[in-house]
DNA sequence: TATGAATGAGAATTCATTCAT
DNA sequence: AATGAATGAATTCTCATTCAT
């Protein structure tokens, strides 16, 4: 029964935890690092602003563990959705809509993670890692349909790093210029879009234009 | 002579803003918005911390300036060099070299911007003024292009956002990321991949895939 | 048997406060008043720190007590002793080992509680109510032996506030000054030198330079 | 004309800080190092707390300076009083009534030094430094008197501790023990008797006893 | 204009103490 | 009796801003 109660409290620890980690990310994100106070934050986790030194050695720990909570719960989800895509439309719409409802949904704190992380070393550390992650993945794929021949032979790292930064970019850009037309788009419709311009490119092939040779 | 005097006075305090606001956006990208301190800008520019508000109203007020002043500066040396682009390779390769120069040149600044953004609504809305003349510029070259039958017909708001959002993406993720391979690359380079990328797409047209892996 | 039970509590009780005292004494010393927290008193006393409100009902209270523990373990071995001293050489020997070794050995906690007494009324009392009962017993003796004759007709008041603070200021210049010749001498030899320097000065008696006639 | 403005200003500063460390000491002995707050301290310097630390860095660094201000204004007056002393008691006199006027003033916040020293290592340091200047004083007399014949044949290192020691323990206990009967005598008077005892110890010299009690 | 000393509001953090278990 | 999670009062220190010179 020790056991039992052990584990209960186990569990109400790691509830906590995770209460004060969301209210976290939700305050860091309205207000940014500075902004947010240590005091908005427990209230809005219904704690006394003591208590979250009970969690978390102090404010800048705070803001990092928040990043690896929503980095980490967003990650597995998209190897396994995209791993399951056959084709290369499929696969890559499929990743694009994962990050674009992570980045839409978490985009202040992204932007505030981002910008923190220039300012706070061990936090760019933690950035970094999960971005190699991400560009591991998309250079994987990359090089594979290059090898077979699916692909034009372009710069891995170059265009590994335009897709990365595409994801990015247009989830980030989005917050800060919130677009009334774009919302009524789907995740799904936007990330089909940007699959097909990164696939097929913006330019018409020849043979389906009117028959000449033109070019731009 | 009161006249000229007038002048020189006039011009010797545009001298003052500048060096300011170049002090401030120098601090702000190294320290973050909290982190910079009036002390420090007033240091760096020569003078003491009391002068800067002879310039500016307050700390906030600075930010706003010292980004209209890097946006603006860096505007029309685009629009200039991209009007004189001739074929749609060149037209977008000059647009992205700049842009990746500006970024890569400021990417913490830019951070940093987009970040207190979220906090900060004034600044929120000069930002927002600002993409959406880059927005507009791509839209209204896709939109032309699309029409005379050049490009597929894709959808422009997403596109455009797609682009924009590349542009700077490449460039955020560059100072989180610095990769040591990617530094070799000159601008001009990295700006010609990512231009024919999203023109041409990742997919080898079927006209070419029937001989080996030729062209890049 | 209940009485036994009763009586075996009662004992189990006594332990655990002595346990506790000595682990307050002993951080008290280590990290002066404020710098010791309950937590760690706890911990050393093999406690959680609620456990410690079980027993004292605060952290000031636990000072005091702690006080009162070192001051009167101390007390009575020491009047033993002296009593037993037969000449005033082997008498003031004694005592002043006593103290010395007292001294050194809690010589942060005595300063540490003689600089809170100044801070705290009730802690001063218990420290005032110390001091006078080596006073007394210092005054004493000297009456005695000035009315016997053996001593020279000082005054009382003066000398016994003079012995009483060099016994003390001994000990208390020891930790902040640590002499590294010092420690090499034993307790005894120091006490033994420091009665002779106090019955019998520093000046070399007249009868034992040239001969002639004594006194200052 | 600038010229007389810095100096003016380097005085007004230099009073400044003057009047900081003086309310430092009066609060810090009044209080203790943690009880005392640096909003008291600006308070009693009728300043705003900010403004103490254009002063000092921090409000350790505040003791350390106060402690330094109190020992070093106390030491250059001793040291020239002493040195006029012609004979032995004259000297011993002097120098015990300026320590006893200096230690029962600043009683209290030498108590908070010496505690405060156990804890912080810096202070420490500076406080050794300090009983150090005492102590060769008294020792090189010492030795002195020894050689010249003057003096018994004492073991230095003992009796130069034992003096220093009654000279602060004298006082130390003073405000921890305020005995009425104690504060009618001078300094002047406790000092001589002081002296004396040291000088000519306790018991009367055989010469003497044969008559009644003489002497003083 | 320029200065920089002074201000004081505001925030992170610590820790004695309480109390439900 | 014992625990230790939760509380929140209290404190140091920073820094944008003001203003007398």
């Amino acid at each position: 029964m020790a056991r039992l109660t052990e584990r209960a409290k186990r569990v109400l620890t790691e509830e906590r935890r995770t209460q004060i980690l969301e209210a976290a990310a939700r305050i860091f994100s309205g207000r940014g690092y500075y902004g947010a106070t240590i005091r908005e934050i427990a209230d809005q986790a219904g704690l006394a602003d003591g208590t979250i030194y009970l969690y978390f050695p102090g404010k800048r720990d705070l803001l990092l563990s928040a990043w690896e909570h929503v980095a980490i719960s967003s990650l597995f989800p998209l190897l396994d959705r995209a791993s399951r895509g056959a084709d290369d439309e499929e696969f890559l719409t499929t990743i694009l809509a994962g990050r674009f409802e992570l980045f839409r949904r978490h985009a202040a704190f992204f932007r505030l993670v981002m910008q923190q992380a220039d300012v706070d070393p061990v936090l760019r550390r933690a950035v970094q890692a999960r971005i190699q992650t991400i560009k591991a993945m998309v250079g994987e794929h990359l090089r594979r349909r290059v090898a077979e021949g699916g692909f034009r032979r372009v710069s891995i790292p170059i265009v590994q790093r335009a897709i990365a930064g595409m994801m990015m970019g247009v989830a980030l850009l989005e917050a800060n210029d919130p677009d009334p037309l774009f919302d009524k788009y789907a995740n799904e419709t936007v990330a089909r879009e940007v699959a097909r311009l990164i696939l097929y490119g913006l330019v018409k092939p020849r043979a389906l234009r009117t028959g000449k040779g033109v070019e731009s």
